[in-house]
DNA sequence: CAGGTTTTCGCCTTAGGGGCGAAAACCTGC
DNA sequence: GCAGGTTTTCGCCCCTAAGGCGAAAACCTG
């Protein structure tokens, strides 16, 4: 699988100017940005605030903001989210990437540090009223670089819901397997077999079975097992035993 | 496998308190820098150069510097590495992640956004006096937060060899699986059997074999093939097939 | 209790990776 | 030229992880 430039990796750089013309001040806004992930009703959401003023009146934005003097970047963003959401409903922060577009903002240059966040599919945080979740496959019209940077931490959640456990971040404190899966298909974009995906899961140890199991629908059927992920802490699974430690190989570090 | 928590992801944070306290300027310096990352001697090592003044007179940095005001972080790293390196010599460059604890640097509050870039093991580029290779494993008193930098771009590096094709950018153009399998080994930290490695790549299509192949050394033994990286620009292989879309599986994303 | 529904389990197959050990292909020294 | 040493390559077999499928289990409603 080929992957798409980043657009914040320059791997074909060149020395460029000096960056160092005429006055400077070499001081920078720096802005905190939030993706944050929820499921709901089988979709991946984000949730986005509609700007009332200029620029991009009108557009949806991540929530964040500026960084202040003497703030870390992740407390900084705990402040700006707090406006946005319940902060004790974020299972799972994680620095994501930096743009750095000089016209990214048209007001004056700002670097951006954005975050992935995940939200529990279960909860329902009270959000304000300029606030939405929306769906990333349909997003209205967004503010700045915004759209680009959801698209990051699509991929990012993607990839480490194959190879970690944070699925614990977005799935309830217990679910059945098929609402698990739910969860997993709407963060792949693609169908899975809730047969394999139990197994697989099992296997690793990544989820465990409770004892109590979930009401079958009125429709009928066999009551589902209710599972809870094993840790809350994220772990991750490695692939490829070849690049494992082996099991019995003479240790080849010659000096 | 438990992660350790990234000094830079903020899981349990406090709203705390304004940030805008006082007189405010909301502006920060920003710095780039590179982790240089070369296989030399069946060594991993990373460029570093010896700082002459304070602060940390004595200790060993990251190559990189302050970003001017109409730079992106990307051409103004290339424009700080072209003191340390030729830029040529860089096969692979990424973002790694912000640092912005408020007293990293001592003299004033300075946000830094490292980079990971690899050098292929044949070159030997010309590096000023004060700069050196340093083993990863035995590093020199170093300065800042640069250490625990370091070690994130060995993390990101370790695990991108594992389901990429970076090698790319550290092995030469052309190799042996012996040579070949001393860059991995250097990388992981651990025995590599080359006979595995070989058919791992091959299948995956990673390397392809020339129609060449190297001399054997003095002592005798089979001439080794000489393989090469089938593409230089970086390619993922999915791993955990659970994950992938399945070939034949109804379409279950039901509205 | 028959028929429908959903979950779970078991069995088999496929694919990727790992460990040998033999064979291939070179060297040097006699 | 050949024996012995060295290094690479290949083939064979085993193991683990994942996928597909169908049967059985466990509930519902009428």
């Amino acid at each position: 699988m080929r992957v798409g430039q980043n657009p914040n990796e320059t791997p074909g750089f060149a020395p460029g100017g000096d960056g160092t013309v005429g006055e400077t001040s070499n001081r920078f806004r720096h802005e905190v940005l939030a993706v944050v992930f929820q499921v709901r009703g089988r979709r991946l959401r984000a949730l986005l605030w509609q700007r009332a003023r200029a620029p991009f009146a009108g557009s949806w934005a991540l929530p964040g903001g500026l960084v202040g003097d003497h703030e870390r970047l992740g407390s900084s963003l705990g402040r700006h989210m707090a406006a946005k959401v319940d902060l004790t409903d974020v299972a799972y922060l994680e620095q994501l990437e930096t743009r750095s577009d000089v016209d990214r903002d048209p007001r004056e240059r700002t670097i951006a540090t954005a975050y992935v966040a995940l939200v529990s599919a279960n909860l329902n945080p009270s959000i304000p009223a300029d606030t939405a979740w929306c769906h990333v496959d349909e997003l209205p019209p967004t503010a700045f670089d915004h759209a680009s940077i959801i698209n990051s931490g699509r991929e990012r959640l993607r990839a480490k819901l194959t190879y970690t456990n944070v699925g614990y971040a977005l799935a309830p404190e217990t679910f059945t397997i098929a609402e698990l899966r739910d969860v997993y298909v709407a963060c792949l974009g693609h169908a899975i077999s809730a047969t394999n995906l139990q197994r697989v899961l099992l296997r690793r140890k990544i989820i465990k079975a409770t004892n109590d199991a979930a009401p079958p629908p009125s429709s009928g059927g066999r009551p589902a097992t209710l599972y809870r992920f094993a840790e809350r802490t994220l772990l991750v699974t490695d692939p490829f035993a070849v690049f494992r430690p082996p099991r019995s190989l003479d240790q080849e570090r010659s000096t």
